[in-house]
DNA sequence: TACTAAGCTCTTTTT
DNA sequence: GAGCTTAGTA
């Protein structure tokens, strides 16, 4: 290899740069945490496009469309403004552009909609309904994921039937139909000229399977592709980029199995190998330097995915100096939790000149975020929590853009459902049913129903009002002709009596709900008016685009906000200082996976990813019970942190005396507290009756434990080990506790942490 | 058809 | 605690 290298490629190391210009062939990198891969991905599409390759031809697959932003921007000031003609953006996105090209090659229309999962869960409720299934047996949200796994593994809802192993699994389970509900689901879908965030993927892959005219077309479009968290790929997104990239094979894969977290949507480490396979003359890079953490944040993460059998070779080093300790913190319940992390990023933040967009606080579940919000609240710490439910899930800016939908798309048919009687116009549930039989019983959509009814004869005075809901909606659709997305938006709006409705209602939620489709008109307005690309503004691209958009997506104008998210969603990023909250058994890792080796290490990597989050600072906090369905319940450390190396942990702030700290649940005090919401458990002074037996909470490697350790026992609390034993069969202990007196514990099941 | 109160069921992560 | 369904009433 050349010593002699661009200029502009002399932010990058030696590896890094080895990668970035190595553009023709199959590539892979390895790119460990915090090794600078976004930065090698920016610099490589540079160097292709210095090449000479019109970025017109170039395809960049990322995991978010923010990230995609921000590449592009890094790109452009590099090598100037042609860097907006690079494809770039998440898989669904990208695809759904193509999509929507091609669409009539596959039966669609140009402007299907894009349901989402509610939409889809919302159609598999109806179906089962029309087949008489039990809806507790038949879940819609299991349906649903049974459904999305087999698109996933490529498999129709034709081959689901014939797969034995299917049939088999499904039967077993006391679910054999789910292979016809997946069949209506897609008959129904297609009717109604929708595709759901599978459909994206699995279309695009038939569409290039079945015309191999289109798919040629493409693979000379776009002649160097590159995937970013490749290891979260499934099987379906990489067969349709292997049959994008086989003409030019010039594909480069960007990822880390260490930080494969998204296996429950078909993603599979398998892909890396198979990559491996598929393409033997590949070269192969690992980024092994990490620049962001301390080093004492790089070691312990390292000690923690040592503990994962599954997985490839590396090495991952910093220079970076020792740093703080990381901090452990034990709460008494979720609120307290919440009040430490309030303050310590209060106190924090004043010590050290810090912003408030410094600090992100990580937890497992989006419902454990409450606590935080709260806290944060009371000391005017301005923050903002991603996921959850963002601004396009709420109710009112759903129903506003069902009726858009609807005007792009008349034959979408959960949009149709959601407002043909909202604001209400005496079109009932018995009138829909009915418009949904005759629709199902023509072979026809709810649509064509409408505008025929009056040549139905039974729907007697319904059809009155059914009448005039047609003509609101028809008016609609030919002004979408005509008229730009704004002004149609803002017609439906007033006309459908949607605004003068939520007007009416003075309550702090009904002004902060009428403000939301005032904000959602406004963000139409921006899109028909943004002139700085030369894409269609029309109002079924923006529907489309929003369908995408994540809430990691949205741009705010006060950026210097505490960061709130789940760990799934703060792949990608870094901060000074992390709180990885929720530490408990049970929660983390999550009672559902822990059926197999191979769950419980991804939440270990899940764990991974949360820890290498952090560049300065990182704590690590859980809490003795936690509200869970109103009640309080015991909580248990987990595992994890005992599975950190002991010398990069500070205990200072778990040692705190727990004496009388469990609170009783709400269900055994009498009522006391009923119906004053949060914080109505009763602090009692004896320890709960039972708490559930488990092996989990074992030290890493027991044989640690000796004589003179200070431990802590979940329920017997604080003690020092006064003398080990070994039958040969079983390693017991015999703890000295400060509180209950000296015990006896069998090693392998007892719930002890060994404190430094 | 619409509204209200009571009752029931929840446990994960995301495009 | 929240969101949803159901039963009963206006």
């Amino acid at each position: 290899m050349t010593n002699q290298y661009p200029p502009y490629l002399d932010k990058l190391n030696e590896t890094q740069r080895e990668a970035a210009m190595k553009i023709d062939g199959p590539v892979m990198i390895i790119a460990g945490a915090g090794s600078g891969k976004t930065r090698v991905l920016t610099y490589r599409i540079a160097h292709i496009i210095k090449q000479g390759i019109d970025p017109f031809n170039i395809l960049s697959l990322t995991f978010t469309n923010k990230a995609a932003r921000e590449m592009k921007n890094r790109i452009e000031s590099v090598v100037g403004s042609e860097a907006r003609n690079l494809w770039m953006g998440t898989f669904h996105s990208v695809f759904a552009k193509i999509l929507r090209i091609e669409a009539e090659h596959i039966g669609y229309p140009k402007d299907f909609t894009i349901y989402d999962t509610d939409d889809a869960k919302s159609l598999i409720k109806t179906i089962l309904k029309e087949y008489q299934l039990d809806e507790k047996l038949y879940k819609p949200g299991l349906v649903y994921n049974r459904i999305s796994n087999a698109k996933n593994n490529l498999i129709n809802s034709k081959d689901y039937k014939s797969i034995p192993e299917l049939i088999e699994a499904d039967a077993s389970q006391g679910r054999p139909q789910i292979g016809q509900i997946f069949e209506a689901y897609q008959l129904r879908c297609f009717k109604a000229g929708a595709m759901d965030f599978d459909d994206l993927l699995l279309n695009t892959f038939r569409l290039f399977k079945g015309h191999p005219n289109i798919l040629f077309k493409y693979q000379h479009k776009f002649k160097y592709i590159m995937v970013d968290e490749y290891q979260d790929t499934n099987l379906c997104q990489y067969m349709i980029v292997k049959k994008l990239a086989a003409s030019h094979e010039n594909l480069c894969v960007v990822g880390d199995d260490s930080q494969s977290i998204y296996s429950f949507r078909g993603a599979s480490i398998q892909n890396i190998l198979n990559f491996e396979k598929d393409y033997p003359d590949l070269a192969t890079f690992k980024l092994e330097h990490n620049y962001r953490s301390s080093s004492n944040i790089v070691n312990a993460s390292s000690s923690i995915i040592a503990k994962n059998k599954e997985k490839l070779h590396k090495n991952i080093f910093t220079e970076n100096e020792a740093g703080e300790k990381i901090n452990v913190i034990k709460a008494l319940s979720d609120n307290e939790e919440g009040r430490f992390v309030a303050q310590m990023i209060f106190e924090e933040k004043n010590q050290k000149q810090l912003q408030n967009s410094d600090f992100a606080i990580l937890y497992r579940t989006n419902a454990q975020s409450r606590s935080f919000e709260e806290s944060l609240r009371k000391n005017n710490i301005p923050y903002r929590i991603y996921g959850g439910t963002s601004f396009y899930q709420r109710k009112e800016v759903k129903d506003m853009i069902a009726y858009l939908r609807l005007v792009i798309n008349p034959n979408d048919e959960e949009a149709l459902k959601r407002i043909i009687n909202y604001p209400v116009r005496k079109i009932g549930n018995t009138t829909i049913e009915k418009l949904t039989f005759v629709a199902n019983q023509n072979q026809t959509t709810i649509w064509e129903v409408i505008k025929n009814i009056h040549l139905i004869k039974d729907f007697g005075a319904a059809a009155h009002h059914v009448r005039n809901f047609y003509m609101m909606m028809s008016n609609f659709q030919s002004m979408a002709t005509t008229k730009t997305a704004y002004e149609v938006a803002e017609t439906v709006a007033k006309s459908s009596g949607l605004v003068s409705m939520l007007k009416e209602d003075k309550t702090v939620e009904g002004v902060a709900r009428y403000e939301n489709i005032v904000e959602l008109l406004n963000a139409i307005k921006e899109f028909t008016e943004d002139d700085t690309t030369e894409n269609e503004k029309s109002l079924s691209l923006f529907l489309q685009d929003i369908a995408l958009l994540t809430d990691a997506d949205k741009e705010t104008d006060d950026n210097n906000k505490v960061t709130l998210m789940t760990i799934h969603s703060s792949k990608g990023l870094e901060f000074k200082n992390v709180f990885v909250v929720g530490l408990e058994e049970n929660l983390f890792p999550s009672q559902l996976s822990l059926n197999s080796r191979q769950e419980l290490e991804e939440e270990r990597r899940l764990f991974y990813v949360a820890v290498t989050r952090a560049e300065e600072k990182l704590t690590l906090s859980f809490a003795t019970s936690r509200f869970k369905y109103g009640n309080l319940i015991p909580c248990e450390p987990s595992r994890f942190i005992d599975e950190i190396d002991k010398q990069y942990l500070d205990f200072t702030h778990a040692q705190r005396s727990s004496n009388a700290t469990l609170f009783k649940p709400k269900e055994e005090t009498n009522n006391y507290g009923k119906g004053y919401g949060m914080n109505v458990g009763r602090m009692i002074s004896n320890p709960l009756p039972t708490i559930k037996t488990s092996a989990n909470f074992i030290p890493s490697d027991n044989q640690l434990i000796k004589v003179g350790d200070k431990v802590e026992h979940q329920r017997f609390g604080m003690g020092t080990v006064i003398s080990v034993e070994d039958t040969g069969e079983n390693k017991k202990a015999t703890v000295q506790f400060i509180e209950t007196g000296s015990k006896t514990l069998v090693l392998k099941f007892a719930k002890l942490m060994i404190h430094s």
